[in-house]
RNA sequence: GCCCUCGUAGUUCAAUGGAUAGAAUGCGAGCUUGCGGAGCUUGUGAUGCAGGUUCGAUUCCUGCCGGGGGCACCA
């Protein structure tokens, strides 16, 4: 767990391995019977690096006695008393060590600056992400993907990777055949270029509905889709007006969420080197032909139900075009990992791919990994349906939450101009509903509940950038009014003046220190509610800081320290929330 | 039937196998000196059931119960 990323790491890592060494010697066991966890967190208010020692199956956790024979000894080693203000034996199997104030003091500076902490440094990593269908509305399921997967880019790029964001736009298979065969039979030029998502769902609503009566339009819409894979001209210009019209009114979506990509590039990207793939594995051997003419690949010994390849009729199959794209990008772009954050509902087709991909060996040297969420649910608690036009739309969402933020900056803030209102409701509204999502673990469920959706109070968004505020006005003031906060310089301040510090002054110096171990956990379980769950205790920390120690009266030594705290609680918190793809304001 | 996933205060969510299971919200009680009350302090209240592994289980394993999703010509 320990990582020699931070100042907390390093001292982790060597503590580690001192006490492993003091216990093999008194009691002759050797490296694998020792097994030292480490563990680092806020207890009881007191920040300390706890180590639970199990020493082998010998006589499970650590006896007492046991225990106090080592930390006598510790106590004489000379690296302990370097770096550690207390040592008690704090219940069964735990040491606590307490880490100088002072050491947590002079790495301040270090805290904000990536590259201390390049982990990732020389590996490339692809992030797929957000990937919605062209012609459909994005609605509240595809808010996940695309703010989870922005956030786990910028993760990763945070620790040094090389990132490479890819938009896989859904904009091949039957649903287009679908479509186009609805617009042949009820569509209008001009409609569809005034509304053209909302006019091209409801053609697409259309179709399903006359389908129940008709069975038969079914094989008319895979009809179309076989004619358009096939390159008939008149299916292909309208596949790519469709597509046009599509991005358009997805590029105002993601300029208000703030999201970028280096490529978007489609399924169809892959069409001409679906025939290649499927070539090559029935050549392989990995996939057979059934009677029909349909192509399958047979994943029993994996414990996995058969995936088709290919239709009797041909055509090619999601399942066709995925492979295909591992296959491109492993040669192509190179990354040492790949990241397809995308709802859990799919994890049987990644499992599928992946399998397939291995005994294809498309993706050597690459670790491919589904980052699987929960759904959001209606407000019904029964999945979201675009079939049945039964969606709730983003862009709808986002303007609720934007107007509602506006409302409360009117009320709370009369003195701010028109234009920075504006400015500070599009950040709070927006951000309030990134951070719903990325507050909480991806694996669960989300029943959608406006409410919830536009809290702005507590544990949220408008908390974090608050919180900033206040820092950022006490450093506005402190400077008097002379030149920009950036250009303010903090003096020095020696360890004496922690003599003068109070509880809620070390408390603030440990909970900021904590912040590269948040980023790395982030990265290491692919949760960015982690990042985002250490960021609230943070502000949580500062709130109760700047309440009970004042700052701008304290006297000159007590001051620069606390300046100091708020200056890189400041800067943590605005960095953070911009790794979250959260942004801030100065005044709100 | 098989597979994935979830089950924690009234509600919405946390908790690398570790210490007294944390927050938010709701409801109750407080906070004029000192930098912004979108805040702070404080009370209230929870691990679906039954086994197992372990010194120790919300966490890992097995079974059951319950919610959601998926299981070849949709994506």
């Amino acid at each position: 767990m320990a990582s020699e990323v931070d100042i907390l790491g390093m001292l982790s890592v060597k503590l580690q391995n001192e006490i492993a060494e003091v216990a093999q010697k008194h009691y002759q066991l050797t490296p694998k019977e020792v097994e030292v966890s480490v563990s680092r967190e806020l207890a009881h208010g007191d920040y300390t690096t706890n180590v639970a020692l199990k020493v082998a199956s010998k006589w499970g956790v650590l006896p007492r006695q046991a225990a106090e024979t080592i930390l006598e000894e510790l106590k004489t080693s000379r690296f302990i008393i370097r770096n550690f203000s207390k040592i008690e034996i704090a219940g069964p199997g735990f040491i606590n060590f307490t880490i100088k104030p002072e050491l947590l003091l002079t790495s301040l500076p270090l805290l904000t600056n990536r590259k201390e902490r390049e982990l990732w440094r020389g590996q490339r990593v692809i992030v797929e992400y957000s990937s919605p269908n062209i012609a459909k509305p994005m609605h509240i399921g595809h808010i996940r993907s695309t703010i989870i997967g922005a956030a786990l880019a910028n993760i990763y790029e945070n620790l040094g990777a090389k990132v490479i964001r890819l938009n896989h736009l859904g904009d091949w298979g039957t649903q287009f055949g679908k479509l186009i065969a609805a617009y042949k039979l009820w569509g209008s030029r001009t409609a569809v270029h005034k509304h053209p998502i909302e006019e091209m769902l409801k053609l697409y609503v259309k179709f399903h509905e006359v389908m129940k009566d008709k069975p038969d339009l079914e094989k008319q819409g895979q009809e179309e889709f076989r004619k358009l894979e096939e390159g008939d001209r008149t299916n292909k210009a309208l596949w790519n007006w469709f597509k046009r019209e599509s991005l358009r009114e997805f590029d105002i979506l993601y300029k208000r969420l703030g999201i970028k990509f280096d490529r978007i590039t489609g399924e169809s990207f892959y069409e001409s080197m679906l025939k290649g793939v499927v070539a090559d594995l029935l050549k392989r051997k990995i996939a057979i032909k059934n009677a029909d003419g349909s192509i399958v690949v047979h994943l029993e010994s994996d414990s996995l139900s058969p995936m088709l390849v290919q239709k009797s009729d041909g055509a090619s199959l999601y399942a066709t075009r995925e492979l295909a794209s591992i296959r491109y990008r492993a040669s192509h772009l190179k990354p040492n990992l790949m990241l397809y954050v995308v709802a859990n509902e799919q994890a049987l087709h990644f499992e599928q791919v992946f399998a397939t991909a291995a005994r294809a060996n498309y993706a050597p040297h690459l670790k491919l990994e589904h980052i699987k969420f929960g759904l959001v649910l209606g407000e019904d608690g029964q999945k979201l349906a675009t079939r049945e036009g039964k969606i709730i739309k983003l862009d709808e969402v986002l303007a609720q939450a934007i107007l509602l933020a506006r409302q409360i900056v009117d009320k709370k803030n009369v003195k701010l101009p028109t234009k920075a209102k504006a400015r500070v409701a599009e950040v709070v509204g927006v951000g309030a509903i990134k951070y719903n999502d990325l507050s909480q673990n991806r694996h669960t469920d989300i029943t959608f509940n406006w409410d919830k959706m536009l809290s702005l109070d507590g544990n949220s968004a408008p908390y974090l950038q608050y919180t900033y505020v206040r820092l950022k006005s006490i450093l506005r003031k402190a400077q008097n009014g002379k030149k920009s906060v950036k250009k303010f310089k903090l003096p020095k301040i020696g360890a004496a003046v922690l003599e003068q510090a109070t509880p809620s002054d070390i408390t603030m110096l440990r909970m900021i220190s904590r912040y590269p171990e948040a980023i790395l956990r982030a990265a290491e379980e692919n949760g960015p509610h982690l990042l985002a769950g250490y960021l609230y205790e943070l502000a949580n920390s500062t709130n109760n800081f700047y309440q009970v120690s004042p700052v701008l009266n304290a006297n000159p030594h007590l001051k620069n320290l606390r300046l100091t705290l708020v200056n890189t609680a400041a800067e943590v918190l605005k960095q953070g929330l911009e790794i979250l793809g959260i942004e801030v304001v100065e005044q709100m």
